[in-house]
DNA sequence: CCAAGTTAGTTTATGCCGTAAGGAGTGGCA
DNA sequence: TGCCACTCCTTACGGCATAAACTAACTTGG
């Protein structure tokens, strides 16, 4: 019998995604300490404090007072954990937008909440995507997107490329975020102290940065690098300013696209 | 001498980005076999060839028929290493986009090169954006993104968050496509059987997919899956298809912002 | 009620990883 | 010649995921 690569692991994981496991009432040998929600949970508790680096079989099982082999009783691989904790995550996202005020409020409204999501869980931004996990809240997340940008009126085809330009968007865009409050955290050094500190290199190392970069330059002389708010870590106000001016771009390029299409 | 942590560090690391070490014509001590750049090449290659999961110190030095340790002289450490790597692969992007034809174009054929770029070296993806590694090759992409988006006329402030967002979107987009480029080079299972191994287990797994995802089955119905060329893989042809359409949207989103501005 | 079989969890071990420490050989310079 | 900076090696440590074998708890069939 021929298995693909993999293929077997699969159907388990799918299972365990999607809970269609059935438990018998009753079942012999000692009474499961854990469970696979608990498990997950925990993880995802790690991953949020101290980063995908400190998630390790390990970390998770001494945060449960057991050992790291004792986890692999309920999950096959920590690969399959972490798919596990990914969907689990999605299911904070909220499901139902409202459309009365127009599909462009309704983006709007569903960016913000994806992109806040994204910074609270900084992670989750390192799962693949390339070859989705295929749980049902990444289902969900989808869906919903794809619910609210319909009412564009735009056809199938384009739609899609619509919704997949917007993920790529609010996920970059949170990216830049996620990873300045996760950067402080694993090294120990903020933003400020640590942008000063290579500043001052760069000019050491770089003395004709004003030629070799004109541009870039003129940027810094027209005060477009200044901190507006001084409570907010500067490279985080930087993020979300791109975030909110980059989103309206998108919009008006999308009723552009309606308007051309004429719907 | 209170030292910040990292500092001396970064120091060493902001030289080597930069190559401001000045080497003596004579040395005491054996020539050296290696040099920074060829480590860092091979470093690179291997990267490309089987994702930065293969990348490890054993793994360069073995290349190079030394030990891991020999890296040690020349590098301080993996990270610094990694950076190096960042630095040097943007190296290869040019710089002199022509404004001829108008910033739109000169737009699109930056963004198709970026792409590209991280379509070829998907593991640069994977090196963070919050702190960005400050070589200089680094600056030389930003500074062309900027001089080129300045053409737009817009001002400082708005212009630093453009060029974020076409950052945003692009390493987004080229992500999907990255990732499912290296997924077979991994896994050994290609897109196409990959996914219709798990679409028929999804299938099993949520017999009620129709009711609770109503508008993905619409998409589904409309045709919108089906793959127009069956030479490419299907993902990566998927991935192209949005790159491609979010890259016209985000353009004409910009010119909107810029007739609004009035330019 | 007891033996068989199933399950939860442990210990132990294998083979990776980054890298600290120390030692061996190399070659320019005093 | 001896010193010393330098390259490169061996060894070692603590971490990682996880395979294999084991113990102990519990249900169930006889």
């Amino acid at each position: 019998m021929v298995v693909f690569a993999g293929q077997g692991d699969a159907r388990r994981s799918m299972a365990l995604l999607w809970r269609t496991t059935r438990s018998k009432e009753t079942r012999p040998g000692p009474k499961p300490g854990l469970s696979v929600d608990l498990i997950v949970d925990t993880a995802v508790a790690i991953a949020d404090e101290e980063g995908m680096a400190a998630l390790s079989m390990r970390a998770v099982g001494e945060r449960l007072g057991r050992t790291a082999m004792a986890l692999y009783t309920y999950v096959p691989s920590k690969s399959e954990l972490v798919d596990l904790m990914y969907d689990r995550a999605l299911a904070e996202l909220s499901t139902h937008h409202n459309l009365e005020a127009g599909w462009r409020a309704a983006v709007t409204s569903w960016a913000g909440e994806a992109w806040e999501f994204y910074v609270r869980h900084p992670w989750v931004l390192q799962v693949s995507q390339a070859r989705p996990v295929l749980g049902p809240n990444e289902y969900v997340m989808i869906e919903e997107a794809t619910r609210i940008l319909r009412e564009t009126g735009l056809g199938a085809g384009v739609l899609r490329h619509v919704v997949g330009t917007l993920f790529c968007f609010v996920r970059g865009a949170a990216q830049t975020v996620a990873e300045s409050r996760q950067a402080p955290v694993v090294t120990g050094v903020s933003d400020e102290e640590w942008w000063y500190a290579r500043s001052a290199l760069l000019a050491e190392v770089a003395p004709d940065f004003r030629e070799r970069f004109p541009t870039l330059t003129w940027l810094d002389d027209e005060g477009a690098y200044r901190s507006q708010d001084e409570t907010v870590p500067y490279l985080e106000q930087e993020g979300r300013d791109t975030f909110t001016t980059g989103l309206a771009i998108l919009l008006d390029g999308i009723e552009a696209t309606v308007g051309r299409t004429g719907a």
